[in-house]
DNA sequence: TCAAAAGTGTTGGCACTACACCCATGT
DNA sequence: ACATGGGTGTAGTGCCAACACTTTTGA
């Protein structure tokens, strides 16, 4: 085997799958959307890619993928986390690229639209086009993570401003699993949670009765290492 | 900010925490256990580690891993999952190391003894000396995955051979949980995830009622993504 | 008064724990 | 016979889905 004229070394990028909540287009139900960027060259140039580059020498990756999403979306996440290291010989031609992914909540009534311009543009998660490099398989992995860990931890909350009923942590948890669920059952579950705090107030005019705003206290911390950001 | 004559490109390295049961010196009761290396040279000279080494530009991370695992048990690992990836940038002092780190279940009885030489030696993972750089925090944390993950996966038969009975899958249980367990309820939740095929045949000679041999099947696989060795 | 969602109560099923009990072997 | 773990049965408990029902507002 003949060593190629390609660079020997291996490069290291940091990419974040952004996600965030807006009506579907068609449906008009609340779905997840992602923002892409379009390759601006070689390889897989003009096709839609995640948003990411390389590692600076000076740079946690935490902070990486923040400044990432700041760069994408003109915001700070409300949650970020390691997703997964991907780094297949072949995945990206002529280089060899390990990509060390995070996935990221953020509100969509935060993101600036002025940044959605040039070349980026928000896609209904689960109806993306094709994608460059093995990205697909990634936000496929992405999805998966986060249905099930919203199953299970509250990072619902991220979607949602500070101040929320239940029906708007409800419509989340529908609108990400893609269900509906029984609000009585679901209001049980979520208060025995002990991650709810009510503010003592309740949201005023509504055409039924008031419901009460709840606001988000964080636990036990997960045991994730290096997020403390 | 000046630049520093030091290194300014990002360096990639794969590590593995390797996972075996082993009596307790002391108690004699089964403990999980790994190797760890020392290492011969600045930093950290002299203090044990994590074996690992630099990726290859042409070897994909979890062969890296299988390389490692190979180098420092001389065997094959019975199960193999990406951990995380540590990437704080004063991990290293003067240069830039991001770890992609593996966990790994090994057979003890497998391990060859010949390699256990000159710079690798086995510890009891709940009771390590002094590690270099981050990787207490990093077994902290693959410790915790392990007993997590035992509780709601079947991942316990790596630690076994091919057929095993229903209490030789108990004890793998207690090792790593550090409990003791009900054999009835264990028998039938062990049974409940569908996984074990009983052979037909028996273990003889225990001085008592012989118990039933089983052999693990493979149900759906988990959602990771690359781990198709 | 009515519609609509908030919020509470009730019931049946399922899973899991604790523990009693029988079974099959070697000594 | 008896000690030892293998293996089965069963009652109690707590969680969860389903759904009936009451409450509180605006129109």
């Amino acid at each position: 085997m003949t060593v190629s004229s390609i660079d020997q070394r291996v490069s290291l990028a940091v990419s974040t799958v952004i996600f965030a909540l807006r009506p579907h287009p068609e449906s008009g139900l609340m779905t997840l959307w992602l923002p892409l960027v379009r390759r601006i060259r070689e390889p897989y140039e003009g096709m839609w890619a995640l948003p990411g580059g390389p590692l600076e020498a000076d740079e946690d990756l935490v902070a990486s993928a923040q400044h990432t999403l700041e760069r994408t979306t003109g915001l700070a996440p409300h949650y970020l986390e390691q997703l997964y290291a991907f780094g297949r010989v072949d995945r990206s031609p002529d280089d060899r690229v390990v990509s060390i992914v995070y996935w990221a909540l953020v509100r969509q009534e935060e993101v600036a639209r002025a940044v959605d311009g040039e070349n980026v543009e928000w896609f209904v998660a689960d109806d993306l086009p094709q994608l460059a490099f093995d990205h697909a398989q990634i936000v496929d992995y992405a999805l998966a993570r986060l249905r099930a860990k919203i199953t299970y931890t509250p990072i619902a909350h991220a979607f949602l401003p500070p101040e929320f009923t239940l029906a708007d942590l409800r419509a989340v948890h529908e609108a990400v699993l893609r269900t509906t669920l029984d609000p009585a059952n679901f209001r049980r579950q979520a208060l025995g949670t002990k991650t709810l705090v009510p503010t003592g107030t309740c949201l005023q005019g509504t055409s039924h009765r008031p419901p009460a705003l709840f606001r988000f206290e964080a636990g036990a911390p997960s045991p994730a290492p290096e997020e403390h950001r």
